[in-house]
RNA sequence: GGCCGAGUGGUUCAGUCGGUUAGAACGCCGGCCUGUCACGCCGGAGGUCGAGGGUUCAAGUCCCUUCUCGGUCGCCA
């Protein structure tokens, strides 16, 4: 009885009235009701219990100790006279003989109301983190994190994928994003880097004949962070399969994801498997996105033609125009001003807009400008009294992604237009293997470069011969996107080292840029390398979309802030003199405060 | 790095046109209360208004600089 608690703070119910039993926990909280009468309120990671204090021993044994002290409560069972059904421990409270101070909290005040941390300001949620999940509400998220990586493993091992732990401490290599670098003490003024991903390894297994791998793997990635990306280090579901394609991986995603959706998700799965498959062109054409939020039933029209020789300069001969017709819109020409603005901070491009009056003239916005183009407009664009008219207009990309942005910020602002409350998935395929650069204005990888092209060496010769247009070869390459949220990338691997060479010469590489890059996987694959194909979905922006979070903060245990500071352990943090001597590191900036 | 927003007792916020002693709620402390469960009632303590400079008879409020945090764009193959 000294050792150990009986029972926790949600377990006791009416049939357990007269048991002797022990409790711990944190003393939640104390309401004193009269002269030597309170209930407290003991609460661990279970749940909580109510005590019933009723002597003046034990009401000064209370007095003397602070809220959120651990404590541990030895008593009697007792059904409550007046029972609280809100509670699953409501019907019955612990008389207490002896309370005892387990851990003394030495303060009264604290940064901030436990059960409502949330509330408070964030940095002092993050310093004090460990005080922040206290609060159930903020730790059900991490309980939730770790069923859901349960579930993704046991998934996984039923679709006979093996985890496979990969180094943490690698090579730096010329992958997309900045390294986080590590000094290497043995080597003076080499460095080994953190993987970004384990892309590579995870290919040079399939060599290897492990025939499908998976891991719950740590990626490190130095660039900044937003509310859906945490700086510095993420996890994603990475997995790769031998002598698979594109269907194969789609298929074992669309097995695994869905009931996991289903069981731990905030809402319902509104399109199972087989998940929509939209091709990348005509997601940027009807969506203005390569991440398209399904929820929303706007789509973008061209009006390029139609609005032609109007005498408003955005829509002058050159530019792209693209509309997004709501209908039964309501919004009062503040609220339209407001979503315009909007749209501009995000697009960085000015939209515009008219309306349809109740005779069906078009009004407000650019509607002067329009009147001449009012019948073709109303008959392709099918307007009714009531609607309103988002318009975008400049160089081809810019109007469609302006008229995303637009897409996104009407369907949420007119009501009618979103069902927020489900689950949309959708395949993202045939992603273009290369495009101009915007500085170098010369051919470059769209994506990675481990993609295999779709139409294989012989396309890519054909390209080479000037027979086909560079820009028109797609990869086999996609993305899975969930309610606007782009949750995983993935591709049919290039498996086949003259392709990737042929692949790496269309943008002015060579043979020796392969295998400077990437020497393992290039020797790798000319030892007789298995057709490959994989995908890694994140496993924190999944847990998000699971939890209803808008921010990936709220969904991981020790979270850094925006500028990638463990504000609770201060890190980064300066180190010995010593340490870095060793090291072969020289400081050669101001280091701040 | 650009843009936007925020910064006022422990916490969340209010603070009008620049004008009395900077308010409220929660929390904390003290008192009352024998069935509370967001307990209630009464009283009290607690503030360098992020920092620095300026304008003014007078600045939480206006101007400039700066710091911090958040959002967003760049960036993230």
């Amino acid at each position: 009885m000294t050792q150990s608690r009986t029972h926790t703070c949600n377990q006791l119910r009416i049939e357990n009235v007269g048991e002797k039993v022990k409790i711990v926990g944190w003393m939640e909280n104390v309401r004193e009701v009269g002269q030597n009468f309170a209930f407290v309120i003991v609460r661990d990671f279970y749940g909580t219990t109510q005590v019933v204090v009723e002597t003046e021993d034990m009401m000064k044994v209370i007095k003397g100790i602070n809220k959120e002290s651990t404590i541990s409560v030895e008593g009697t069972v007792r059904e409550r006279a007046s029972k609280n059904p809100k509670l699953p421990t409501g019907d019955i409270e612990v008389v207490p003989e002896k309370i005892e101070v387990l851990g003394r909290c030495r303060y009264n005040e604290l940064p901030f109301e436990i059960n409502r941390s949330r509330e408070a300001d964030e940095t002092t949620r993050l310093k004090y983190r460990y005080l922040d999940l206290r609060n159930p509400a903020v730790k059900q998220n991490i309980i939730l994190r770790c069923n859901v990586v349960a579930a993704l493993r046991k998934a996984m091992m039923e679709h006979d994928f093996l985890e496979i732990t990969t180094p943490i401490l690698t090579a730096s290599s010329p992958e997309g994003a900045r390294d986080y670098l590590v000094p290497a003490r043995k080597h003076p003024g080499k460095f080994y880097a953190l993987p970004q991903a384990p892309q590579q390894f995870k290919q040079l297994l399939m060599t290897s004949g492990f025939d499908r791998y998976f891991q719950i793997a740590p990626c490190f990635r130095d660039e900044d962070a937003r509310g859906d990306r945490s700086p510095g280090e993420f996890y994603q579901l990475d997995m790769e399969m031998s002598f698979a394609g594109q269907e194969d991986v789609f298929a074992v995603i669309e097995d695994v994801l869905p009931p996991i959706f289903e069981k731990f998700g905030t809402y319902n799965i509104s399109n199972k498997a087989p998940f929509r498959r939209i091709g990348y062109n005509e997601s940027m054409e009807k969506y203005g996105s390569d991440k398209p939020d399904l929820r929303i039933d706007l789509v973008v029209e061209d009006i390029t033609a139609l609005v032609s020789g109007t005498d408003f300069a955005p829509f002058a001969e050159g530019n792209t125009v693209k509309a997004i017709v709501v209908t039964g819109c309501d919004l009062t020409r503040k609220q339209i001003d407001k979503v315009c603005a909007d749209v501009e901070v995000q697009a960085g491009m000015k939209p515009y807009w008219f309306k349809v009056d109740e005779n069906g003239e078009l009004a407000g916005g650019v509607a002067k400008f329009l009147q001449d183009k009012k019948a073709a407009l109303t008959e392709t664009l099918g307007l009714k009294p009531g609607c309103l008219v988002g318009v975008t207009a400049g160089k081809k990309g810019e109007a469609q992604k302006t008229a995303g942005v637009m897409r996104k910020m009407l369907g949420a602002a007119v009501p009618g237009h979103m069902d927020k409350e489900r689950y949309e998935f959708c395949w993202i395929v045939d992603f273009p293997m290369y495009e101009i650069g915007e500085e170098s204005g010369e051919l470059e990888f769209c994506h990675n470069p481990f993609s295999m092209p779709n139409g294989g060496l012989e396309i890519l010769e054909k390209a080479e011969r000037g027979e086909v247009d560079p820009l028109s070869i797609t990869a086999f390459q996609y993305d899975l996107v969930c309610n606007g949220v782009e949750l995983s990338s993935g591709a049919v691997r290039n498996h086949d080292p003259e392709i990737m060479i042929k692949a790496f010469e269309m943008v002015r590489l060579g043979e020796d840029d392969v295998k400077a890059k990437f020497p393992a996987m290039y020797n790798a694959f000319c030892y007789g390398a298995p057709p490959h194909a994989g995908i890694a979905p994140g496993v924190d922006r999944m847990v998000m979309l699971l939890a209803g979070e808008d921010s990936i903060r709220e969904i991981i245990p020790f979270p850094m802030n925006k500028n990638a500071q463990d504000v609770m352990m201060g890190a980064p943090s300066t180190v010995e003199q010593k340490q870095l001597d060793e090291l072969n590191i020289a400081i050669t900036c101001p280091v701040e405060e």
